[in-house]
DNA sequence: CTGTTAGCGCATTCAA
DNA sequence: TTGAATGCGCTAACAG
């Protein structure tokens, strides 16, 4: 009932073989002109699409693409997808979406469902792009794939990314340009994003280039509700010499923080100014706008589908590409308040 | 080379034939422990996944669901994507996710290509769920679907949503019993969204209830910049009578709003309220919070699936269901100014 | 309990 | 220029 019309059903229409059709349907070899009028009538009068189905059992080979981001609900990946399917539409592919909630156990589970799936290549973005089972599987099987967001430093894998820890640093030198000595670094789960270690990596080297104490770093569960932030932040906040500036891995987080912030009855940014990672579109709408930095979030998702199709095609190389980042300002940030 | 071993290699290492591999595998039919056991080892050896492939081919079934919706960036959409993502795994399926960016005319492109794909059933968010040909090609097809967030009114079809005329009454209504008389729409594209329409449709029924005159309303590009909306607003909100309270039909039009009216030197919520519809995480997080209507987005895509597979079992209804929704206070709402 | 085989939709080789 | 035949990986019907 669902797709009753194969390309046996035009064949009969047209009054020849099912070899003509899919000649005619794919240019390939040749065909005389009055036939294949016949085969495009009848293709046209059939709806006919060939399956998907036949043709990749045959090439063993499909036109789609596997998709894996921790989250769907994060601007960020949300972006990147938005320009991956973008670009694999433009060449003819679809994507297989999987979403791995931050556990890099289920990274494994879902790598190998799109396997099963024959995809043609994947991107993806892990917790770990270094030491990571699941790539090195990937690597063994000879299945083409591209990270994003993530900076592989010893593994040698294709990736696009930003310079996480150049922009760690820029960020944390403009707190400092402002007058801020007490920069907190608060950040998602190390463990679940290689982004985050490597932005606190780029402010520890600013704060000692600056001759700045770094402080001990807050890591918590970006994703708790605001109570746990408020909690967490209780009580670096509420004593003496406080920071007056936090930087956080991400916008999300730092949309958040902002609002523990606040609840806690302290001025964004009079009392503490307040940054992000990311440039999710949102941080232009808040009022103050968030300062994060920018990474062409959708362009990053757009390049690595051309580049694993360039690693489909056999001529891609397997190396880290760097998009260019910047510093978006915002209201968030201001002059260090003077000592009390 | 990525996929080499077939069921014909577990069957030769196991040294039995492919079909009680297939049958091991499946747990169809009977099979003797000690053969089953070889088997498990041969597939365990060999990591063995039996490819999707194959198996649509026989069954012309695949266990993959289509998605559609207009774009990935909203995050009203992503969130009902994670729920469907979840839900379909749960259940042994993938997703393939196309977005349409609001573009009918891509509907039945991406539709196409997906059927192409063999997808078991599809879950969508289109323009116009009434008189729309894509669907009318779907349901003359037999392929099962659920659309999400449209309300259907005269097709019959299964969908998952909230009472979007309702709570466009409700959110009226609040501001009513706030003092606000002159009370304006903004509405994305009316004819990219039947929210848009349906939300309009309660607030002019409770301004009416009121005994207020409804407004002509605000349509404009919700994807447009803020430089766009703030021309937009520029006569309405500057005119003497102007209006003192805002209604957008969705979250991300109301945050984008939000900041053109501070732009413009008015004070949200002492000069002018805003409120928006949908829910969105972020609307929580911003100051001061959005009002809006919260709708179960997450779980309105769980929904979607369940229901889906209902029809795919051929035991499912073709019936708009309503999901409760209830209004979110916020600070961006307040009492009606004093005339001046 | 297990093996053989047909056939799903298509691309492709080999004949004609 | 075209058609018949094969086989991709798998499931299921049938034989044994």
């Amino acid at each position: 009932m669902a797709r009753p019309v194969t390309i046996r059903t035009v064949a009969t229409r047209a009054g020849c073989s099912i070899a003509t059709v899919s000649r005619v349907m794919n240019g390939t070899g040749p065909t005389s002109a009055e036939v294949e009028a016949r085969v495009r009538a009848a293709v046209s009068e059939l709806a006919f699409r060939p399956s998907e189905i036949g043709r990749a059992l045959k090439s063993l080979r499909t036109r789609t693409l596997g998709v894996v981001i921790p989250s769907l609900t994060n601007p960020v990946f949300a972006s990147s997808v938005a320009g991956i399917e973008a670009q694999a539409r433009a060449r003819g592919h679809v994507l297989l979406v999987t979403a791995t909630d931050y556990d890099p156990a289920r990274e494994r589970e879902v790598v190998e469902t799109l396997i099963a799936q024959s995809v043609a290549g994947l991107v993806l973005t892990v917790a770990d792009p270094d030491d990571n089972p699941t790539l090195d599987h990937l690597d063994a099987g000879g299945i083409p794939y591209v990270l994003v967001y993530n900076e592989p430093k010893r593994a040698v894998r294709a990736a696009v990314t930003v310079d996480n820890e150049a922009a760690g640093a820029t960020l944390t030198q403009a707190l400092v340009a402002l007058g801020h000595t007490r920069i907190l670094f608060v950040a998602g789960r190390f463990a679940t994003s290689d982004r985050s270690r490597l932005r606190h990596q780029g402010y520890r080297a600013a704060m000692q280039a600056a001759g700045l104490a770094p402080s001990p770093v807050l890591e918590l569960d970006y994703l708790g509700d605001a109570d746990a932030h408020r909690s967490a932040l209780a009580g670096l906040l509420g004593a003496p010499g406080r920071p007056t500036a936090l930087v956080c891995s991400n916008d999300l987080l730092a949309l958040s923080i902002t609002a523990a912030v606040r609840d806690m009855g302290l001025a964004v940014p009079g009392d503490v100014s307040i940054a992000g990672f990311d440039g999710i579109s949102i941080g232009r709408l808040v009022s103050p706008a968030l300062c994060t930095i920018d990474q062409p979030t959708r362009r990053m998702g757009e390049r690595a589908v051309e580049r694993l199709f360039d690693l489909m095609d056999g001529h891609g190389a397997r190396a880290v590409e760097h998009l260019p980042f910047h510093l978006r300002p915002g209201g968030t940030i201001a002059v260090a308040p003077s000592p009390s």
